[in-house]
DNA sequence: GATCCGTGGCT
DNA sequence: TAGCCAAGGAT
């Protein structure tokens, strides 16, 4: 490294983190999971839960179950002592599910162990925690210097490079610039600046470009067109399915099914269905017979598909006639349906049934 | 590398 | 408003 003066570095890699920082300082966002600018690490608990429920989902989403998951679990222990199904439960309506069921295994491993590890390496190996989420809470939490790339540092990057090459192929050479600009120092608070900066500033479309604090370094913005950056392969159109869900009920209770294996909505409670998930069109046919009334139609868009949901519905008269209509559910009672932990989807099949 | 896996906010 | 897309991970 060549001779450069603090105030004014000569070197992109000098001074983009330096001019990032500074602007951090002044401007980072207050959020219930962080510490301010230059303060000591937060708790680790709270950083990884925070890292793995914003996984894909919006910081907006986020915050009230960040709220209650640690006022219910405030610590690494308490939520590896919590039955699974509370944990499902309390996830419901934040999606990807996959990622309550390794919060689980993760907790379980982790208050095993005795806490967190402190390095990017070790914590990779824990469930849910991908090259994202490790390097992020090894920074954040740990003050260690990592790379951390998720979709804002792929803007920004592919901005301040101007990456021609479109994503996700272009995924090797963002990590490499990445890298060219992450500072040996305050590790956490880079990460967390560049994730601001691609939130408020260097956003998707219309980007800010005029209270960026990179612009001067910035290619994309010399090139006349940033929000060209970063280019994109084309997605493919989401197919349509048809499915039809179940609303049984009884004696002011609805009956309940936990859907087994780790496929759509894996490991939720919801109202039993014919398949629709599997088999991508649904075969329509109820689970008993009986005098079925069509309830309404549901439509509601997944990562990969749109569902038209049919819901039949069944009050099987006079209570306590006849036994349980299938094994593996349960009844549940109508007034407490809030805190059965439905997923979106059947929290609004249920709606519809209940009108 | 490609595919599967949710949801709600925003424009 | 209908589409776009967000602090990705597992297989």
């Amino acid at each position: 490294m060549t001779a450069s003066t603090p105030s004014a570095p000569s070197d992109i890699s000098e001074a983009v983190p330096a001019a990032l920082l500074g602007w951090y300082d002044c401007h980072a966002r207050t959020l219930p999971w962080r510490a301010a600018p230059g303060a000591p690490a937060p708790d680790p608990y709270r950083v990884w839960l925070s890292e793995v429920m914003l996984q894909q989902t919006t910081v907006a989403a986020v915050k009230p179950y960040f709220e209650q998951f640690t006022a219910r679990w405030p610590d690494i222990d308490a939520l590896a002592a919590a039955p699974e199904a509370d944990v499902m439960a309390a996830w419901a309506g934040l999606g990807y599910y996959s990622r309550a069921r390794n919060l689980v295994r993760c907790a379980r491993e982790v208050a095993a162990l005795g806490g967190f590890p402190a390095t990017e390496a070790e914590l990779r190996k824990l469930p849910g925690l991908g090259a994202y989420t490790a390097a992020a809470v090894a920074a954040i939490a740990f003050d260690q210097r990592a790379v951390v790339v998720d979709a804002n540092v792929e803007r920004v990057v592919s901005r301040l490079f101007a990456i021609a090459e479109p994503l996700p192929g272009s995924r090797r050479k963002i990590g490499e610039f990445a890298g060219s600009i992450t500072p040996q120092t305050r590790a956490g608070d880079f990460a967390q600046a560049m994730m601001d900066l691609g939130s408020g500033i260097c956003t998707t479309r219309e980007p800010k470009c005029l209270l960026c604090p990179l612009s001067s370094h910035c290619a994309g913005r010399a090139s006349g067109n940033p929000s060209a950056f970063p280019v994109k392969s084309p997605k493919a159109v989401k197919p349509t399915r048809q499915g039809t869900a179940f609303w049984i009920e009884r004696d002011d209770a609805v009956w309940l099914v936990t859907r087994q294996g780790s496929g759509m909505l894996g490991g939720m409670r919801s109202l039993p269905d014919d398949g629709w998930a599997a088999a991508g069109d649904g075969s329509g046919m109820p689970p008993m017979p009986g005098q079925w009334e069509a309830a309404g139609l549901v439509r509601h868009t997944f990562s990969h598909f749109a569902l038209e949901l049919s819901v039949q519905r069944l009050r099987s008269g006079a209570p306590g006639s006849a036994a349980h209509p299938m094994a593996g559910g349960e009844w549940w009672p109508i007034d407490q349906l809030a805190d059965a932990g439905l997923p979106t989807l059947f929290a609004k099949a249920a709606r519809l049934a209940r009108l």
